[in-house]
DNA sequence: TGTACATCAGTGAACGCGCGTTCACTGATGTAC
DNA sequence: TGTACATCAGTGAACGCGCGTTCACTGATGTAC
């Protein structure tokens, strides 16, 4: 029962962390707060001395994954190619935890998305998405027909063919049939829409 | 009070076809036995006349709900480019509990997926993403460079960028760019890999 | 065709369980003197 | 620097609630005669 202020800053960024694994992993209606203070070594009562409500948690555990794409646009080092391998990868497939929230809580946003009422979850979500299309298209090739909403297209294009393949590669079945969907639209993207581009070099 | 064998049968079926609705609008966890056998027009006590589990509901109502692709296959009569465009179509977003299952039940199925854990839903859900892959298949027109594989490969891109789009344009706050990643994501698709396809006519 | 009985679709209350939240309590930390 | 007290991070039991499931019951349907 020690509690210094350093210590609780350290146990509220704990408890935020392990949410926003988990909430990716298992949807944001897939784990309890009694859980997630358990993961973290302490007991459900003292949640409301971190958090005013669940839902409190819920929205600082989305800032805290988004924030992880940046490490994934970082990584990517301004090459198109890099960037769609590493998100078709069999590694972000199945680190579902640290995985990329706008693919893993797809249905659980949506579906608090209804005409005239606010979701702050959807915000944050068409905030990010937004950033990653801008991240896309800044990546694209200029080519002869090009002209911004061009551009702007196809980014839109890529992400949404990613998000779908790495998706329905975690819902199939068949460890086969999903490695082919990786595997075949990484390449299929990557030759319509980074053709000419060196490949990744040291 | 009354139960004639016919009309069992009709009552399991509506049952079957409102969960597969509500399934579709609120994910498989999101909503209740005795909500459903409400809007059935019944009590709870009755469910386990007609099903011996809820999951066993869940099997039923999956079923229900994909063969509704067929009407959606039918109504492209053979076109690509009606395919996709009914697919990224806003009355095909807004219209959720008739939706497309595969990219509905999304995150539910796959959060269902683990290896070495068999589930009844991946089954058959991995079943009929196989059974749309084929169908854009056979819709691809051949062109010049074209294998059998190459087809396949972009079958699968093809549908990852629907199932990425739709579901990206239901998560989004913005009705704009919702509606923007939908006609952007279509135009590109119908550029791409239906670029000869003759408009579709009478 | 008519009657008596068995069946069983549907009722509505109750069950155990897990959830988010509340609460009285504890004891180490931080602060006032 | 040392002491006394207030604060408050964390505990663990309890709360109401909604869920899937069970159960004794009801009364119309189906069937045997």
């Amino acid at each position: 029962m020690r509690h210094s202020r350093a210590e609780k800053a350290a146990t509220h960024q704990r408890i935020v962390q392990i949410a926003a694994r988990r909430f990716r992993e298992r949807g944001i209606d897939g784990i309890g707060v009694a859980d997630i203070m358990r993961e973290a070594g302490l007991t459900v009562g003292g949640f409301y001395k971190h958090f005013d409500s669940r839902e409190a948690l819920v929205m600082e555990a989305l800032t805290v994954a988004f924030a992880g794409l940046e490490a994934w646009e970082a990584a990517a080092r301004g090459s198109l190619r890099r960037a769609i391998l590493a998100y078709l990868s069999p590694g972000h497939r199945d680190d579902r935890t640290d995985s990329c929230p706008l693919a893993a809580l797809l249905n659980d946003v949506s579906r608090g998305v209804r005409p005239g009422v606010a979701s702050d979850a959807a915000n944050v979500y068409t905030e990010q998405l937004i950033r990653v299309f801008d991240f896309f298209e800044r990546l694209l090739p200029a080519d002869g027909r090009d002209d911004r909403n061009d551009r702007g297209a196809r980014a839109r294009l890529v992400f949404s063919a990613c998000v779908g393949a790495l998706t329905l590669a975690r819902a199939v079945d068949d460890p086969a049939l999903s490695r082919e969907i990786l595997d075949t639209v990484a390449d299929r993207l990557i030759d319509a829409f980074a053709p000419a581009e060196v490949p990744a070099s040291a």
